[in-house]
DNA sequence: TGAATGTGCAATCCGTTGGTTGCATGATAA
DNA sequence: TTATCATGCAACCAACGGATTGCACATTCA
């Protein structure tokens, strides 16, 4: 693969990643899942402001993007985080400010000669 | 300020944050200005499938969530990366993993208790 | 000065998204 | 078995977002 089709296919992969973060009750999910355990959606929703079915969209949202999961358990959804994701969020962003340092340390180059 | 009401802040600074975050062609924005340097509308928009304007949205969006900044230079506008921002957002992906490795550490505990 | 270049502004379009409400279904506990 | 509780499904709505086009304005260069 050519280095220009990779960064390609991982803007693809990461903007949905991003986009699944950039909203605020997702990021309150997350939060909470993070601090609090897993949990089922009636649980879940119970410490938010919006309704049941708003939540269920949102860790929807949050499961295609891959960062949380859900198993059964008896009649109840449980979600719990996929931490593995939010290590890929950082890698993406480490790629950005890795090439920037980069591109920094060439410009002070070019200057210095 | 509470931990509660901290954590609200830092929801609504990071949501729009990762939401500029979330799109293609802003990404690629970001990453051609990382790797390529600082450029005006009207380069940036050359190497893009959509037209000008759209590019000049996108950067808005980005000025918006301080992630690029732009001057002038006679009659162009050059924009470019601020890493700072970027920083801000690996904290914030810090924040949630580290919540969920105590959490984990909790459960640990408990359980060989 | 006049032509070319870089940008901004405004209107418009259409798909997506975040949210709601109402009802159906499926599992559990008394 | 019959309430009850946890979800799912569907329709609907208002607002937002990404993109386009057309035109105006400002700056520069010949």
């Amino acid at each position: 693969m050519s280095q220009a089709s990779a960064a390609r296919s991982r803007v693809r992969d990461a903007a949905p990643l991003f986009a699944a973060l950039g909203d605020e009750t997702r990021l309150r999910l997350l939060f909470r899942l993070s601090s609090g355990g897993p949990g089922s959606i009636t649980h879940l929703s119970a410490d938010s402001p919006v309704s049941r079915q708003a939540i269920t969209k949102h860790l929807q949202v949050l499961s295609e993007a891959g960062l949380v999961k859900s198993s059964r358990r008896g009649r109840e959804h449980v979600w719990d985080l996929e931490p593995k994701r939010l290590a890929d969020a950082h890698q993406y962003l480490d790629r950005i400010s890795q090439q920037w340092d980069d591109a920094l340390d060439r410009l002070k180059k070019l200057v210095e000669e």
